[in-house]
RNA sequence: GCCCGGGUGGCGGAAUUGGUAUACGCGGCAGACUUAAAAUCUGCUGGGGUUAAUCCCUGUGUGGGUUCGAGUCCCACCCCGGGCACCA
């Protein structure tokens, strides 16, 4: 028989949803923490078990600091706009309005079936206009700033969403949501310029609080590099080609120049013998482009039959047209350093062009392409200086002789903001014939989606809004006259930019979030998700923050000052759960077996929090039968006659002071999986005393149970009233531990020969000396065996601890 | 190729940061309860050896090193996971 987990847990929550247990208190005296999980995306799936990974890591991190007397800020919400609910709409052949608010009431029944303590006052969902309005009204705001332009460019497009998608949204040149070959595409979009804070999101990252690998990701994506722009002179031509390089020192290694296929000066260099081929190599490139990824292409080139002029050497230099070089990074030129570069050097042995050396190491190998740090050669009066202090002296001479100038280049490009589909907030703006781009005003937000029966994507560029007449023909409000609204709308990140900051003051009408209620709670102290956002919603939000933040709008530089990176939850087979797999885990059907205390803690027992682990049916049963354990435990604790000795309860007291500190760091440090075995062995020595029919003092097994309570909260709250208990263990404080008592020694000492562990000498001394020792180890057989007639060298004496006798 | 992680029993994973390697859980084996099974509980469970007990050897990806002592520190290599990938 089980314990009775469905009625218990069924109890709790009911009363729990009256109760309002979990309300944070604006400017409270506690102290605050605001602790954040990644809202979940609302899709027909449901909740999956890597929610509840998440979602239970940050129940018990609110659960432990309520219990410590702290003012939690614990929020959840929905977000619903974007891709994936449309095209599973349009599957449907309904309006996703329809149908996601019932999407959106599932998931919260499932959450609330689960325990989490979160303040349901401050629910919010991305599609309530209440809250869509201010994303709206951000958006003016950098509209107003200068940060949203308009332009026509080639970008991403998903064939199969038939909308632009941002750099960040295709992953391997695939639909980050559909898994579709993206395409170039020549569209007008609206883009927002995030380059413009490329240095502080680059520079703030040091100070956060964050996975290491997730700001080296961020880093990666801003790529900055510092470097140079060099002019060459072409020969017998009025025209100079404009390198990039971050290498100035290899500069006399220059024997080529190499231009990406689209390069403006392509064919203007080229003299007329070569035109024909420059022309239709271009071509044929351009072609391959757009239908082959980076990974397929061999490095090809062609001769412009054109030479610069080294800036320096004096000496020509042939400039090639090359499909190596990235046209929309740096110039789109690079000068060719073969014997220092190894895509260079792939050219330059291609192609039979001069390699010369300019750089020597004395410690790498000397072969092709050669070391990059060294003593410079062949450099003129540079010979023999370390090549890093050379970057300066050159840079210096180039920019003196006003051929080169120093320059910074990013990787991050400006975030494309539209999307030409249905589901999304529409973009606040009025097109006019006469005064250009009007912005709606404030009074006019929010600008509601209409509801309509078709909003098919067109893939012609406009969003299917562009068709609804009643809502996109609009009087301009500056001139009167006959004007349209903007028909694309947001991409799916939008929402997300500032969710957090509406938690703080959801139902403010004047404005997003109170000022002096931003003060209060930010910035989020501890955020924990998955690590799929680093590039996407996590630098598109901090981006977000740092606006409102220089408009004065957010009192913080940074949203979230702590992030942590929940692990995958793998199929039992090890592999990512997927419907196609048939690998996936529901969590309903995992409550309905074993209750969602269970759930809870086994996902918590899996394996360190930030790993990704495979989900085994078979070891969930090991939490199970914990959690029954305790639970007959406790009957059997109320019924026991029989008292524990004076001793006896010393020692166990001494017991579970350790149990306390070890939750009390554990919980801090997020190491949820070794404190739940520590309860086990705790659990597993009140079940000892126990059998021997004696009583165990109540306080001793309900500050066990006090402990427990942030991981199984309604068996813990279930025990807790069964001892005759009124009182909320939410409103209960930690226990606290004895410093002095954790230090207090074991009473043996492991005995070593040699390094070697050959047995224990118990002994209440905390220190003995060597004559005691000798004395004591004489008696034991090991003495015998591995000390007696050798010589003793040395005895390393670590107090309470190890002896370890040296001898030969 | 570059940048992060990481390699510990049959499996998921512990190890107070240099001091008893394998805590805890699963699985397996044996036993108790039962007519029986399930459930539950108890004991054993890295490999090998033997004179069979307070026993020995060996063992944390591989090879070397530092140390009285290394899963932990240093050097070289191999493998796995993740990220970026013509970024000049």
């Amino acid at each position: 028989m089980s314990y009775p987990f469905r009625k218990i847990e069924k109890k709790w929550q009911k009363i729990w949803e009256k109760k309002n247990l979990w309300e944070a208190k604006d400017f409270s005296k506690k102290p605050k923490i605001y602790i954040l999980d990644m809202f979940p995306y609302i899709s027909g799936e449901g909740l999956h078990v890597g929610h509840v990974e998440g979602y239970t890591a940050t129940d018990i991190l609110a659960r432990f600091y309520r219990m410590n007397g702290y003012n939690v800020l614990h929020p959840m919400g929905w977000d619903a706009f974007g891709l994936p609910t449309e095209n599973f709409a349009i599957k449907k052949k309904k309006n996703p309005i329809d149908f996601v608010p019932k999407f959106i009431d599932r998931f919260k029944k499932q959450i609330k079936s689960l325990g989490f303590s979160y303040d349901w006052k401050r629910e919010i969902s991305t599609i309530d206009p209440n809250y869509y309005k201010w994303t709206q009204y951000m958006f003016l705001q950098m509209y107003e700033k200068g940060l949203i332009y308009e332009k026509e460019a080639p970008i991403n497009f998903c064939p199969s969403c038939k909308t632009g998608l941002a750099d960040e949204e295709v992953v391997g040149g695939k639909c980050e949501r559909c898994g579709s070959v993206t395409e170039i595409r020549n569209l007008k979009q609206w883009h927002i310029k995030i380059t413009a804070y490329a240095d502080r999101l680059l520079e703030d990252l040091e100070n956060l609080d964050w996975p290491e690998n997730v700001k080296e990701m961020q880093k990666n994506w801003i790529g900055k590099s510092e470097g140079y722009e060099i002019d060459f002179q072409i020969e017998n031509q009025d025209k100079k080609i404009n390198v990039f390089t971050t290498r100035v020192d290899t500069i006399y290694g220059v024997t080529f120049l190499a231009l990406s296929i689209d390069h403006p000066l392509a064919l203007k260099i080229t003299i007329p013998d070569y035109y024909e081929n420059i022309e239709n190599y271009i071509k044929k490139e351009i072609l391959k482009e757009k239908t082959l990824s980076n990974k397929d292409k061999d490095i090809t080139g062609v001769f412009t039959g054109s030479y610069a002029i080294h800036p320096l050497t004096k000496k020509k230099i042939p400039v090639w047209v090359t499909n190596y070089v990235l046209s929309e990074y740096g110039s789109g030129a690079i000068m060719g350093v073969p014997a220092h570069d190894e895509r260079d050097y792939k050219f330059a042995r291609k192609f039979n062009l001069e390699i010369i050396q300019v750089i020597k190491s004395t410690k790498a190998k000397n072969v092709l392409p050669y070391t990059k740090d060294g003593l410079m050669i062949n450099s003129e009066e540079f010979n023999g200086l370390n090549n890093t202090d050379t970057k300066e002296k050159i840079g210096e001479k180039l920019i003196l002789e006003n051929i080169a100038r120093k320059t910074v280049h990013y990787k991050l490009r400006d975030w494309i903001f539209s999307r030409q589909r249905y589901w999304g907030e529409p973009i606040p703006l009025i097109k006019c014939q006469n005064c250009g781009v009007v912005p709606l005003k404030e009074k006019d937000l929010p600008l509601k989606l209409p509801y309509v029966k078709k909003y098919q994507p067109t893939g012609t560029g406009e969003s299917p809004l562009k068709n609804i007449k009643n809502w996109i023909e609009v009087t301009c409000p500056k001139c009167k006259s006959k004007a349209e609204r903007e028909n694309q709308t947001m991409p799916q990140w939008a929402g997300s930019c500032w969710y957090y900051l509406r938690y703080i003051d959801p139902k403010n009408r004047k404005t997003f979030a109170d000022y002096k209620k931003l003060k209060y709670w930010l910035p989020v102290n501890w955020y924990i998700g998955g690590v799929e956002h680093a590039v996407l919603h996590l630098l598109y939000a901090r981006f977000w923050h740092k606006f409102l933040y220089d408009i004065k709008l957010v009192p913080t530089n940074e949203p979230f000052q702590k992030l942590f990176n929940q692990g995958l939850i793998l199929g039992p087979d090890g592999q990512k759960m997927s419907k196609s797999k048939g690998n996936v885990i529901n969590p309903d059907d995992v409550i309905k077996e074993y209750g969602a205390d269970t759930l809870r803690m086994y996902e918590m027992f899996l394996g360190p929090l930030e790993d990704a682990k495979p989900w085994s049916m078979e070891s969930i049963k090991g939490i199970f039968r914990f959690l029954n354990r305790v639970w007959f435990l406790a009957k059997e604790i109320k019924k026991a006659k029989k008292d524990l000795s004076q001793e006896e309860i010393k020692e166990l007291e001494k017991e579970l002071n350790l149990l306390i500190y070890e939750a009390t760091e554990g919980i801090k440090k997020l190491r949820f999986n070794v404190v739940i075995a520590k309860f086990m062995v705790f659990e597993d020595s009140l079940r000892k005393i126990n059998e021997e029919k004696k009583k165990i003092p109540q306080e001793i097994f309900l500050t066990f149970i006090t402990l427990l309570f942030p991981f199984a909260p309604h068996l813990s709250q279930e025990i807790w009233s069964f001892f005759n208990k009124k009182s909320f263990l939410d409103n209960q404080p930690w226990p606290t531990y004895n410093e002095k008592l954790l230090k207090q020694r074991t009473n043996f000492f492991i005995i070593q020969v040699n390094g070697k562990k050959r047995g224990i000498l118990k002994s209440d001394k905390e220190t003995l000396n060597e004559k005691e020792i000798l004395t004591e180890i004489k008696k034991l057989n090991l003495y015998q065996n591995f000390i007696k007639g050798k010589k003793i060298e040395k005895i390393i004496f670590v107090k309470g601890k190890i002896i370890n006798f040296v001898v030969k």
